[in-house]
DNA sequence: ATAATAATAGGAATGATTACTATTTATTTT
DNA sequence: AAAATAAATAGTAATCATTCCTATTATTAT
């Protein structure tokens, strides 16, 4: 894979923020030093990341968000703001005792914890 | 709400099937016995029984599926057949940790497995 | 049976993502 | 340093899942 500054954007701009971004996010960032790069290349980039380990993609719902943070981690999801909330919760502990139980081998764990964060909540 | 013939068959093919099936899947099996039901109501219909408590969707990437095993359970899947594997390994005994930890009040956890199920491991 | 209106069929519209292709650009070879 | 090679791009068309729209049909209350 050689060098682009298209992709180098791209991969700047996801890992400057936490807010697990869209592509459409990262495509309006890149516009703002790249303004002539196309979307397509703002996919093709965020895979070709994913591929080489750089970054993870998330499915929230049905649209794909992007994070920098490769480490095995969980997010909790507010329906009130629709943030997305790391945390670590379940780690790769889990895996022998899924493989017992269930005959599966694990590769990863995606976990959703769908809720209210604390500042949508009504009260304690 | 009231009757049809059309929610009522997409709930019952819904009903029938351990596959997880998502709305195409559904749409098929349901020309089968009414031939010119539309995918716009299959969907429609699919939102209402999600609605009133009949079925849940899983976002399986980034494609809906829908499941008639309304309690809390998790799924397993298998990346190389890509089927859906209902297990229970979580359980809501995780809510009030989460609460404590995060500060966070936990309405659902929506958690995949992903690796390889006992048909497609190599060896153990 | 009639009136009121929820639900439908069929097709158009949307939104996210991927595919296509002529051109540009980074790297390699001379 | 110029030419050759091939990866990457821009721009656009295509695809796929899903939702929206509207005239018509079907269910239910009167």
């Amino acid at each position: 894979m050689r060098f682009s500054h298209q992709r180098q954007k791209v991969r700047e701009i996801v890992y400057k923020t936490n807010s697990h971004p869209t592509a459409d996010w990262v495509f309006t960032e890149a516009k703002k030093s790249i303004p002539n790069i196309s979307l397509g290349t703002v996919y093709r980039n965020l895979k070709q990341l994913e591929k080489s380990g750089y970054i993870k993609t998330i499915y929230d719902g049905n649209i794909a968000r992007y994070d920098w943070k490769t480490e095995p981690h969980n997010h909790l999801k507010c329906k009130n703001c629709g943030d997305l909330i790391d945390i670590v919760f379940l780690d790769e502990s889990i895996h022998p005792k899924i493989k017992k139980d269930f005959k599966f081998n694990v590769d990863k764990v995606e976990m959703f914890i769908i809720g209210t964060c604390k500042k949508h909540a009504k009260h304690s």
